[in-house]
DNA sequence: AAATGTTTCAACCGCGTGTAG
DNA sequence: TCTACACGCGGTTGAAACATT
């Protein structure tokens, strides 16, 4: 038994939006203001459409501040950046892009910006990739069964590398469309000594890995379940001021978290090893875009969910 | 000019999440 | 605590536009 519909599909008109659909939908929300209650909507408004699709109608397309087409140099390196970062997270890439709508940015990656990002080369950087698996709203599991480690993972080179720090402040900056705990990996690092006490941030949209959550794991001097959420950036941030600098996966890692986990975690900064452990839990945290630059760049298939395998 | 292949993008679909009752 | 409902999201589809043969 599957969900009840939201409306009635054989009663409601579906396919592409006529004029006057539009206007009454747009003149609606000019009178009303913000729609409570999109669902309600398509009565109120006169209108037979289903209440989800005058929501996309309206995000997508009406409302009046949208941008189509034209994407800058500097909107694709935002987007090839994060995409690097936090994978298919549309609605938060689009936050940090202002006018664009998540399925526009969506559309243009997909149809254009992969191909042009896959074109300008793609290199290999991490010695070691370990795919956690389920990440992000649908099914993040903590209980994925960990794989043996698969080649590789690619990188795309969508812009000139170079280094990012973000300041402290900017990791409060907000970001409505995402909740705590998106974009996030469990991981357990057998390695690494029990991480001292953590430092304070703004809010908890980033959030450092927490503290061991169990006797058994501080007890062998290992830590576990560590969750983070990395779905807030400021643009202005991230494309370095001038706007002529960009983080890559790697770089956004090395840049920001590596600090942030060897300041946490005493791992020394010179030492390969470090550099090494570094990169799998980078590889833990943002594991989509590699996922999906690999499956590209016809390797052997991702492995399936799993912890990060020497991670565990 | 016609046929065929490719690309684009608006719209749909179904599921996870948040929340009010 | 549980349930029902609406919202928001990411993946997918399909028709139209465009390019190529």
């Amino acid at each position: 038994m599957g969900r009840a519909p939201c409306c009635d599909k054989a009663s409601v008109k579906r396919g592409p939006w006529a004029p006057e659909e539009d206007e009454l939908l747009r003149s609606y929300v000019r009178s009303h203001g913000a729609v409570g209650n999109w669902i309600a909507l398509p009565h109120k408004a006169g209108l037979n459409r289903c209440g989800k699709s005058c929501r996309l109608r309206w995000l997508n397309y009406l409302r009046p501040d949208i941008k189509h087409g034209g994407y800058t140099e500097q909107e694709d390196m935002v987007i090839c950046s994060l995409y690097n970062s936090i994978g298919s997270r549309w609605s938060i890439i689009a936050s940090k892009l202002p006018g664009r709508t998540d399925n526009d940015v969506k559309n243009y990656w997909n149809t254009k910006l992969k191909k042009k990002a896959m074109g300008m080369g793609i290199h290999q950087q991490q010695q070691h990739y370990h795919h956690q698996g389920a990440v992000g709203r649908r099914g993040a599991s903590a209980s994925a069964i960990a794989t043996p480690p698969p080649p590789p993972a690619p990188q795309s080179q969508c812009a000139p590398s170079s280094m990012m720090h973000p300041s402290p402040a900017s990791a409060s900056s907000a970001v409505t469309t995402a909740s705590a705990g998106d974009v996030a990996c469990s991981f357990m690092y057998s390695d690494a000594p029990a991480p001292p006490a953590l430092p304070h941030y703004h809010n908890a949209e980033f959030s450092p890995p927490v503290q061991p959550t169990t006797q058994a794991a501080a007890a062998n001097g290992s830590w576990a379940s560590g969750m983070m959420a990395f779905d807030d950036m400021f643009l202005p941030e991230l494309i370095g001021g001038g706007g002529d600098q960009f983080p890559l996966q790697g770089d956004l890692f090395a840049g920001y978290l590596g600090p942030l986990l060897q300041d946490n975690y005493r791992l020394p900064s010179s030492s390969s090893s470090a550099q090494l452990q570094l990169q799998e839990l980078s590889a833990c945290y943002f594991p989509n875009a590699q996922a999906e630059m690999w499956a590209a760049a016809d390797h052997a298939k991702p492995p399936p969910a799993g912890l990060c395998p020497s991670l565990t």
